[in-house]
Formats: C-alpha cells, structure tokens, sequence
DNA sequence: CCTACGATTCACT
DNA sequence: GTGAATCGTAGGG
C-alpha cells in the first residue's frame, strides 16, 4: 500500500511556498518490476515571469516550456547541457508560469534496486547518498526523461509525488539558486530550500553552511524594476 | 539554414 | 578552480 499523492490544490500555492513544503514528501517511480520511493530534500522555486532566472522569463512561451503555462501538479522536464534531464513540479497562482526544481532525494526503498555498478578511483562503490544528489543525476538515476513531459505527479502511476513527512522548517535553510549567474538581482534570491545537514543534498557545502533560516525568508525583498 | 548556449556533472590541475 | 562532454531549443538571417 502505497502513500496517497499530494493533492492538485497543495501546488496551487505560491510557488516559494511549494517548494519549502515538498521538503520531507516522496517521489515515486514505478516500472512492472520495481517501486522506488525518495525524500525531497533540496527543491528550487522558479517564479516567472519577473523571475530572471526563470525558463518563463519575461513571458516567454515556447514548446520547450508549455508544461509550466498549463495545470498545476504536473511535470516540467528540460534537457540541460545536451546530456541530462531535470524535472519540474508545475506550481503557483493560476496563469502564473511557474515550478519547483527537484535537486536531490534521499532513498527510503531498496538501495539494492538502484545500486549503480559504478566505482570511484580506487575502487571503492559510491556512497548511495550520492545517487539521487543533483537534478540531472536524480533523473538519471530514476530513469527519468520526456516520456514524463507533463505527466500528472498527483495521479499515483510510474511517476508522481507522495505524501510523506513534511519537513520541519527549522530542519530548512534557504540559499540561492544554482546555475543562474545571468539573472541579475534575481541570482542571490535565496530560493533554494535544503534539509540541514542532510549528506543527499547537492551544491558546494560552503554555499550550503551559509544557508538562512526560513523564518528569514520574508526579510529578503525581491527586485522591483529591472532598473 | 546556421549558430550559440544552458536551472549539470565529472575528471583533472 | 577549470574545462570538456553533448544536443535540443530558440532565435536570427
């Protein structure tokens, strides 16, 4: 018996508000022989379309990010860099092209499912936590690709988003986004929300120490004009 | 048609 | 810290 999806009306919220809620909820990929189940423990909220660093920038509708202008609750995957896949949770106001980056999960199934076959230098296997910890490798990972462009992640099927223990906010620190140094004043937004200390969160571990309490969120005003 | 580049990762200095 | 891998997509001619 498998955890109950989250409901459609969970992402229609502030996207930001999404995103720190995922925290501690579980993402489940099925296939006919398996069932995987991880935490969400590092998430990204993309606020278009005054968001710099948003796909939805300024408005922009293309075939590429159709999926954020449609219903809330449903996957945006991208191909980044020609090589990996990074997948969305569509979330916001109505109308509002917007989602939540998935960055890192924690493995709560089977390691022995997913266990790559893979060796570090000297021949040592690598750490499970490392299996799920950054959005390309997750999707990787979890075999993750456009077959889910748009797929429904509140309908339980071979991908879709569970209930699970949301995380305590004093358990999340918030930092900036990662990749996003042409987005100008929206670059240091601290839009990122990590589980404290958790080792299958990404990103350098500087930026991660010097993550901020949520309850400080709200002290961080967000860019008015482009000047 | 052609070109530039990215919400990344990993090997290497 | 630096650079390469690798290709769909967007935007311009």
């Amino acid at each position: 018996m498998l955890p109950p999806p989250l409901p459609r009306d969970f992402y229609q919220r502030p996207t930001v508000t999404v995103a720190h809620n995922l925290l501690g909820h579980h993402l489940i990929r099925q296939t006919h022989t398996q069932t995987i189940v991880a935490r969400i423990v590092e998430t990204e909220a993309y606020c278009g379309p005054h968001d710099l660093g948003a796909h939805t920038s300024g408005g922009k509708r293309t075939p590429r990010n159709e999926a954020m202008y449609g219903e809330k609750g449903h996957a945006y995957i991208y191909l980044i860099y020609g090589m990996y896949y990074c997948i969305n949770a569509v979330a916001g106001p109505v109308h509002r092209p917007q989602a939540v980056l998935i960055r890192a999960l924690d493995l709560l199934s089977d390691p022995a499912q997913l266990a790559p076959k893979t060796h570090d230098r000297s021949g040592n296997p690598t750490p499970q936590h490392t299996w799920l910890r950054g959005p390309g490798k997750l999707c990787k990972t979890l075999d993750i690709d456009k077959r889910f462009y748009a797929a429904d992640l509140t309908q339980p099927s071979s991908l879709y988003i569970a209930q699970g223990t949301q995380t305590p906010e004093s358990e999340i620190l918030c930092t900036p986004r990662i990749g996003i140094d042409y987005a100008q004043a929206w670059t240091a937004i601290p839009w990122r929300f990590i589980e404290k200390n958790n080792p299958a969160v990404s990103g350098p571990p500087r930026l991660n120490r010097a993550g901020i309490p949520l309850s400080q969120l709200a002290e961080f005003p967000l860019p008015t004009h482009e000047s």
